[in-house]
DNA sequence: CGCTTTTGACCAGCGC
DNA sequence: GCGCTGGTCAAAAGCG
């Protein structure tokens, strides 16, 4: 929460003495406090050297008292400094037991609430309830026909039916809901996916104008399509590929050079299903041309292929998210001001929603709404300090819409945890064919680790089907491994952690504390996104079941490797990787938006 | 021939 | 009201 912004007063200037300086400690951004001091001190220093080269010789000996005296004032602030930053330290871990606890009570309030108001159409609840809920429905397997064209589930109820069976999506809804379990296992409206079941995602179909048009009063509509132009997940990563492939099928439909970017940004629609609403916009980044600039909207209403499931799982969890809160209507940060909020060292997932925010740290990224189209940006760049920076100037429209980042890379090139160094850029995969199998095996790593274990005897069948294809077992071990020990090498993380998954999956008011856009400065905290999944995995098993998420993962991490390449092998499974046949993106070789 | 891409025109929203 | 901009449409062109 950035409301967790501390201003430190600091009587440092050991000269002049009278000087204040006010040091900004961000929740999470421990370095910040350590800069600051470094800062001052510094000046400090400089300051009476300076002062020190102006001095007659003759009063040398008054020159080295009062440095010798400015000496030591130096040492009592660097004490200083370091009892404030324990101080800190302890109201840090403070807020963000208070957060927890916060969180907890919030979400207690809301199962009263939700109790109190009967809900009993299912699309009332799905607009009107706070609740997390994750859409799982089935799909037709699309690998199993890879060297189609056209994927099968055009045609579903005709030859693709059989094969609907075994496949299955992933379409996260999240919404913020008391009682997060059993909504979880049932209530999801696209748990079949028996062609445009539309109330799900009403709010997110497109245009909105235009489809908006039935059964809602004038009030309701206004509303609706207010927040139906709002909801879009912008993906960031390096690719050197006209487009990122997201397994789904998309045409091109327009290209406009926007404002501010010499680059023509390019308009996709969903091709899958002639009444898919999703759009997606592609365009390179201003500043940093070998940066795609994807951005989502909408939700798809068809059965997708599994390589398109994680992407489409995410768009559907943000847009929802963002419906849900885009009535708070917070401009930028100040979403975060208000927000509830974990704290995961640096990344944070937000969702604000009415009065009440949720926001969810994940490692480096944040999420924000905007007045009129909220973004959150999925950031699979490389780090660098300031990807706000970088994204809010490098994305056109990020001055009317200011975008949130999710950052889901860390250091691009050295985490034990992608030992192939995958997900930064799927673009520049050096070779489709060799790692087309996994864009075939993946729920995918965007599912911010939502999958009801309700789902997973569904599932099972076709996990156990693709067993056979998951390319790197051993990396999601060590993954797993891993993540394990950093949740059991830092409690801070372990309950921050515990707050975001209490706060996600089972709905409460969000935990932690401290708003974080840099990156964690602690290496065991800065984990990547698989990382995050894992941490998921293994943190389910100490923390109750807090989550569906938490128990499929965990489960699908004990005992069956091989599963566990299918339902949480990220690195290696990013959702796009290009595959060589089915054209899951027909520009990618052809378009191209440069 | 069918599908996709290209591209200019059109429309809507927003700010001045 | 006007201009700017983003977004979409649709005819024409391109491609396999």
């Amino acid at each position: 929460m950035e409301a967790a912004a501390l201003e430190i007063p600091v009587s440092g200037d050991p000269v002049k003495g009278e000087e204040t300086t006010l040091m900004k400690f961000n929740g999470g951004d421990k370095g910040g406090v350590c800069d600051s001091m470094k800062v001052h001190l510094v000046a400090a220093t400089e300051r009476s050297s300076m002062e020190n080269n102006s001095i007659d010789p003759s009063t040398q000996k008054n020159q080295e008292d009062r440095i010798k005296s400015a000496k030591e004032e130096v040492g009592e602030v660097r004490e200083e400094n370091e009892r404030l930053k324990q101080i800190l330290a302890k109201i840090k871990k403070d807020y963000q037991s208070l957060q927890m606890q916060f969180s907890e009570i919030a979400q207690h309030e809301e199962a009263r609430k939700s109790t109190d108001t009967i809900l009993t159409h299912q699309e009332e609840e799905e607009e009107e309830t706070d609740l997390i809920s994750l859409s799982l429905g089935r799909v037709s397997s699309a690998e199993s026909k890879k060297d189609d064209k056209k994927t099968s589930f055009l045609s579903g109820k005709g030859k693709g039916d059989e094969k609907m069976d075994e496949g299955l999506a992933l379409g996260l809804e999240c919404k913020f809901e008391p009682a997060p379990t059993e909504h979880m296992m049932n209530a999801s409206p696209e748990n079949s996916f028996e062609g445009p079941k539309e109330e799900e995602p009403s709010t997110e179909t497109w245009p909105p104008s235009k489809i908006l048009k039935m059964g809602r009063s004038r009030d309701e509509e206004v509303l609706e399509q207010t927040h139906l132009k709002k909801a879009r997940v912008s993906v960031r990563a390096r690719c050197d590929t006209p487009t990122m492939n997201d397994g789904c099928q998309w045409r091109k439909y327009g290209q406009k050079i926007a404002k501010g970017n010499p680059c023509p940004r390019a308009y996709y629609r969903c091709t899958v299903s002639p009444s898919c609403p999703v759009r997606k916009q592609v365009q390179r980044c201003a500043e940093d041309t070998s940066i795609l600039i994807t951005t989502y909207e909408g939700t798809h209403n068809h059965p997708l292929p599994v390589s398109a499931t994680a992407m489409a799982s995410t768009t559907s969890a943000a847009a929802s998210m963002l419906r849900s809160g885009s009535s708070t209507s917070q401009p930028g940060m100040e979403a975060f001001a208000t927000s509830s909020t974990a704290n995961l060292h640096g990344l944070n997932f937000s969702i604000p929603q009415n009065s009440r925010s949720q926001q969810f740290y994940f490692p480096n990224s944040s999420f924000s709404t905007s007045n009129s189209h909220p973004t959150i940006t999925l950031d699979l760049t490389a780090p660098t300090a300031s990807h706000f920076n970088r994204l809010s100037s490098s994305f056109p429209s990020a001055p009317r819409y200011p975008a949130t980042c999710l950052n889901f890379s860390s250091s691009s090139s050295s985490s034990p945890l992608d030992p192939n160094n995958l997900p930064t850029s799927w673009g520049t995969l050096p070779s489709y064919g060799a790692l087309s199998s996994y864009n075939k095996n993946q729920i995918g790593p965007f599912n911010f680790g939502m999958q009801p274990p309700s789902q997973e005897n569904i599932y099972q069948p076709y996990m156990q089907k693709i067993n056979n294809q998951a390319p790197s077992q051993q990396s999601l071990t060590e993954t797993i491994a891993t993540a394990t020990k950093a949740i059991a090498a830092d409690p801070t993380f372990r309950s921050a952690l515990a707050a975001v998954i209490t706060s996600f999956v089972g709905n409460a008011g969000g935990a932690g504390g401290g708003e974080n856009h840099v990156k964690g400065e602690n290496p065991s905290h800065n984990l990547k996104w698989g990382e995050f999944l894992s941490v998921n995995s293994a943190l389910a098993s100490s923390h109750n079941g807090v989550g569906c998420a938490s128990s499929y993962l965990n489960r699908s991490s004990s005992a069956n490797s091989q599963q566990q390449g299918n339902l949480i092998s990220y690195p290696p499974s990013f959702p796009f990787s290009v595959p060589k046949s089915a054209s899951a993106s027909p520009s990618d070789h052809k378009d191209n938006i440069q």
